[in-house]
DNA sequence: ACATTGACTTTGTCGGACAAAGGGACAAGC
DNA sequence: GCTTGTCCCTTTGTCCGACAAAGTCAATGT
C-alpha cells in the first residue's frame, strides 16, 4: 500500500487561521512590528484580512502561545518578546513525555551547571551576587525544610545562571534544571549531611564569584553535582529510572 | 489608587479555552491519555466539557502548538509527543527577538558541543556512525558549495547529539545549533581555507567516536568551534553583533 | 478638582449554518 | 482479485450573528 514512487512532495493546504498566524508572526520576526507594539483589534484584523473572528481568534491562540503576542491588563492584544519560563517549562514537559532517564538530565546539567559557575565568576556584576547572598541566607536558615531548600536550590542556580550574562546559556540550562533540581528535596530528606553540603557548596561558590575565579567556581560547582549524584544514589534511586510525572507539577505550576 | 492594603491575591479568571486546554493537557501529562491515543472529535469534546465549539477549537489550537495534541493524517485529533525540533525553533526565535550576541551563542555552543563529542564517543553506534560518514561523504564532495556545506554541517552536528543518546543533551544543544551553524555558509564562503578545516575536523571526530575515544573527540571539537570563532572575525564580523534576523528563515523553515 | 454616571468598545462565549474533505460501504468494470 | 466510481455520513474549517461582562472614555454633577 506504499505509494510507487515518491516522486511528488506532500501537497499542503493551508488553513486560514495558520496563515493569519503567519503573516503575523513574520510582521513580528521581520522587525517591522516590534514589542509592545499595539497588534490591533479582533475586529481590526477581521477586517484587514478578510476572515472571521473565530478564525482570527484562533490565531491569536496559536501566537499567544508561541508567545509573540501577549493579552495587556487592558486585554488587548500587543506584540510582545517570548519569555524564557514558558519556553523552559514546555520543554521540561517535552522531556517528561520522552521519559528522559535522571541519567541524561545528571550528564547534561552537569555540562551546563559547570559552565554557568565559569561564565558566572567572568561576569558576575554586584546586584547578582547581593540576590545570591539573599538566597543563601534563606537556605541557611532553611536547611531543616527540604522543600523550602529545594525550592531555594533551583532558584541559586537560576541567579547563578543569569550572572553569567548569557541568555543562551542561561536558555539551555533552564528545562534540566527545572527537572533535576526538585529531586533535591528529596535527598536532603534522605541523607542527613544533604543539606549540609548544599549550603557550603553554594557558598564557595558565591565566593568564588565574589573573587573572580573561574576555575575554583567550576571546581566547586564540578562537586556539588558530583553530591547531588552520590545523594540521588545513597536515597536508594536509580539513576537510569525515567524522570518522573510527577515533577510536571513543578514544571506546570512554576514556583510563585 | 493603589489597593490599601495587599490582603487579597489577585483574583484570576481563567477564561473557558484555557480550563478545556488544561483539563485535556492534565489527561495527557498524567499519562491517563497516552501518546497515539485519539481525543475524540471536536463535537464529543464540545458535550463532555458543555461549550461551544469555537471555545473547543481555541483550546485545540493552544494543545497543537504546544505538541501535546496532532491532528492526524485523517484530520483528526491525537495525543501526541511534543517534538524536538518544533519546540527548538521556537527557542532559535526567541533568541533572535531578544537579539542575542553571537559570543553568547559561540560560549554556549562551545560547551554543548564539547560534551556532546565527549558523550557520543561514549555511546555511538554502528549505525549512527554510518550516518555521520555519508554526511561527510557527502561533505567532501561539497567544498565548493557554501550553501550545502552549511546545511551539512549542521546535520553533522545534530547526527553528533543524536550519538550521544542523551535526549536531554540533544534537546539543549539545538536552539544555540540552529543560529550557530548556518553561519558556517559565510565563513567558508570569505575564508579559503575554511572548508577544508571543517571536513578535517569532522573526520577526526568521526575517527574518535569509531575509537570511542572521548578525549580525542572533546579536542577536536573544540578546535572545530575554536576554527568557526577565527574564521568569524576573519570574515570581519564581530563576535559582540546580535544574531540578525536574517537566520529567521533557516529557523522558522526548517532544512528538508 | 474629583467622583459618578452612562455611552461606547472590545473581548469571551454561544448558537447555528454550510462547503469541503475524508472514510466506508457497495456496485461496476478490467 | 483488484481497481474504480459512487453514494452517504462524519468531521473539520469557516462564516454569520448575537449577547453579557468588563474595560475605556468623556460628559456630568457637585
Amino acid at each position: 500500500m506504499v505509494a510507487a514512487l515518491e516522486r511528488f512532495d506532500k501537497i499542503e493546504v493551508a488553513s486560514a487561521y495558520q496563515l493569519v498566524a503567519d503573516a503575523i508572526e513574520r510582521e513580528i520576526m521581520s522587525g517591522r512590528m516590534r514589542p509592545g507594539d499595539s497588534v490591533g483589534t479582533e475586529a481590526a484584523l477581521c477586517a484587514q484580512f478578510g476572515v472571521n473572528r473565530s478564525t482570527v481568534r484562533e490565531a491569536i491562540r496559536v501566537l499567544e502561545q508561541s508567545g509573540l503576542v501577549r493579552r495587556g491588563a487592558d486585554r488587548r492584544l500587543y506584540a510582545s518578546l517570548p519569555r524564557y519560563s514558558g519556553l523552559s517549562s514546555r520543554i521540561s514537559r517535552a522531556l517528561i513525555l520522552h521519559e528522559v532517564t535522571f541519567r541524561e538530565l545528571w550528564a547534561t546539567a552537569r555540562v551546563l551547571e559547570i559552565a554557568a559557575a565559569e561564565q558566572a565568576a567572568e561576569n558576575a556584576d554586584a546586584a547578582i551576587i547581593a540576590l545570591l547572598e539573599a538566597n543563601q541566607a534563606q537556605a541557611e536558615a532553611a536547611q531543616d525544610d527540604p522543600a523550602r531548600l529545594s525550592h531555594l536550590d533551583t532558584e541559586f542556580h537560576q541567579l547563578l545562571a543569569k550572572a553569567t550574562r548569557n541568555r543562551v546559556l542561561e536558555l539551555a540550562r533552564e528545562p534540566a534544571g527545572l527537572l533535576f533540581f526538585p529531586t533535591t528535596e528529596l535527598i536532603v530528606r534522605r541523607v542527613p549531611e544533604g543539606a549540609g553540603r548544599l549550603v557550603a557548596a553554594h557558598r564557595h561558590l558565591i565566593d568564588a564569584l565574589k573573587a573572580g575565579d573561574a576555575a575554583q567556581a567550576a571546581l566547586w560547582m564540578s562537586r556539588h553535582i558530583a553530591d547531588w549524584r552520590k545523594g540521588f544514589e545513597r536515597a536508594g534511586r536509580d539513576l537510569d529510572e525515567p524522570v518522573e510525572r510527577v515533577y510536571a507539577r513543578s514544571v506546570l505550576r512554576p514556583p510563585y
